[in-house]
This record gives C-alpha cells, sequence and structure tokens, in this order.
DNA sequence: AGTAGTCCCTGTGGGC
DNA sequence: TGCCCACAGGGACTAC
C-alpha cells in the first residue's frame, strides 16, 4: 500500500521514462477511479509534453506546460510504463500513450484493483483543493520536533492519529506511523498534547530517518504494491512492529500489542513506548 | 477547531 | 473443499 517511500519510488521510476516526453492521447477503460476522470485528461493533456514528474505527499504530479496530471495511488494502485502492445489485465484503468522514444511504442498504465486511487487535473497557475491544506513534507527542513510540539499543543486525539493528518505532516500512514512511534519510544495511543518537546524531536527524527530508509530499499512491498520496474520494495523485511501483534518485541521480548485505533490497525510495546 | 464516525472498493485469507 | 465475511487502507466527508 503506497505511503510516501512507496510514491517516491514510483515517481523515481517513472521519472526517466516520461520527462521529456509528449502524451500522444489517453485511453479511459473506467470513466472514474475515485473521482470521476477529468475531461482536461483526454481533452487537454495530449499533445503536451511532461517537463517533470514530480511528487507532493502521495500524490505524483505530471507537470506539462498546461498543467499537470494529478495522480494518487490509493492503497493498490501501481503505474507502468509498458509496450504499447502489452495486453490489458483487469483493473488497468488509464493508458496515457507515449510519444515513440525509439523502437516500439509505449504506454503509461494505470493498474488500481481497488480503485481508491485518482487521476485528476491541475491547470498551470493554480493548486488544486486536494492539495491545498497539506502539512510540510516530512524530510524537508520544515518539518521537526519544534513543528510537531507546537502544532499538537491541546490535542488530545492519539498521537498516532495526529501523525497521520496530512494537514500535520503528509506521507505518514500506518506502517510508517507505527514504526517511527517505535523507534521514538511513544505509545501510539498518548495524547498528541501530552508528548513532551524532547520526544517530539526524536520522533521527527525517526520519521526522517526511516522514510529515507524505505525509499533507500524501495520501499514496502505489502499485498499490492510495485515500482513501476515490477521490482518489489524491500522494506517489509526491516519493519519491527507493523504486522508483528502477539510476536515478541525485537528490543525487549514482550508480546506486541494491538488494538484499532481510529479505525486502523495499530501495534506496538507497551513496555518500550510509553 | 478538533474529534469521531462513516463510506468508498475489491482481493485476500481465516474460520467454520 | 467451499463459502462467507471481516479486514486492509487513505482520505474526504458529515455531524457533533
Amino acid at each position: 500500500m503506497p505511503e510516501l517511500p512507496e510514491v517516491e519510488t514510483t515517481r523515481a521510476g517513472l521519472a526517466p521514462h516520461l520527462t521529456g516526453r509528449r502524451v500522444l492521447g489517453a485511453t479511459l477503460r473506467r470513466p472514474d477511479l475515485r473521482w470521476p476522470i477529468p475531461p482536461e485528461i483526454t481533452a487537454v493533456l495530449p499533445g503536451h509534453r511532461i517537463d517533470a514528474v514530480r511528487r507532493r505527499a502521495k500524490y505524483l504530479l505530471l507537470d506539462t506546460a498546461a498543467g499537470s496530471a494529478l495522480l494518487h495511488l490509493g492503497m493498490s494502485g501501481s503505474l507502468r510504463v509498458l509496450p504499447a502492445a502489452t495486453p490489458v489485465r483487469t483493473h488497468d484503468h488509464v493508458d496515457l500513450a507515449l510519444e515513440p522514444r525509439g523502437d516500439a511504442p509505449e504506454v503509461l498504465r494505470f493498474n488500481d484493483p481497488r480503485r481508491f486511487g485518482c487521476l485528476l487535473w491541475q491547470p498551470t497557475g493554480t493548486v488544486h483543493p486536494l492539495l491545498a491544506g497539506l502539512g510540510p513534507e516530512p524530510l524537508s527542513d520544515a518539518f521537526d520536533g519544534d513543528y510537531l510540539f507546537v502544532r499538537s499543543r491541546g490535542r488530545r486525539a492519539p498521537v498516532k492519529v495526529f501523525l497521520m493528518d496530512q494537514a500535520i505532516v503528509v506521507g505518514v500512514g500506518n506502517i510508517y506511523a507505527a514504526e517511527a512511534l517505535f523507534a521514538a519510544g511513544i505509545s501510539p495511543t498518548r495524547a498528541a498534547g501530552r508528548v513532551s518537546r524532547e520526544r517530539y524531536v526524536a520522533l521527527a527524527q525517526a520519521i526522517k530517518r526511516i522514510l529515507a530508509y524505505a525509499i533507500q530499499r524501495g520501499g514496502t512491498t505489502l499485498r499490492d504494491f510495485i515500482s513501476p520496474d515490477g521490482a518489489p520494495g524491500y522494506f517489509e523485511q526491516e519493519l519491527l512492529v507493523y504486522g508483528r501483534e502477539g510476536e515478541a518485541c525485537r528490543r525487549c521480548g514482550a508480546a506486541l500489542r494491538h488494538a484499532p485505533l481510529a479505525q486502523r490497525a495499530t501495534v506496538w510495546c507497551a513496555r518500550c513506548q510509553r
């Protein structure tokens, strides 16, 4: 399930294939994913060159002179650059035909079984409403322990829920929130407003370290995620708490607890995390 | 403003 | 073996 490292892995994998290349056409096999695909994708995008492949939060942006195609992988989405003749499989919802580069024509193909993903359009000079309220990038200098401390004052929601709020910081989903809280020794159930500045400094550092490392490892492969070249990610071998409920804590040996928190499975060590 | 709950979707896997 | 149903997940949305 794509979180920030998986989206970044996808971006890095796609960029060499897409940058500087013209989109020739768009084939929609479904009119909608999570939301209807806007008419600009078929009426404006074709003919334009992709100047850059960017990521903001968990969104990918294919920048052109007219605007940007905005893609979200949802839970189960993946993007591949394939020969145009590659047989269509179930849930291959969208193809963007690419200007030939050498031999055979190619397409950028969007597959998304659960259709939690989206393909939208952001005209040049505008900011799409979905991007307007987002918090800072976790790997940027704008995000640090002091920032988390200030934003968390007065918050009674569990610190894990606070961390997963994309208005606070983007890209931290269920997996990495659990892992970062374990690394920082903070209980996911603790009220966000009851975590000290010192501990938020440790937490912000853990988030940065874990995300950067996961990106380096090519993301986490769980169920659906595959990178654009088809390779799996390798971070799942490094997970210390996520998906390990009932197993022994790697630090102290105690059985890892689990409980739903805001309708999300949450795993932690009640001994190491306070 | 912050918080809690609901819904969207479909493949997987555990239990019976 | 086969069926059923809970679950997984991000995030928008609604209601309080």
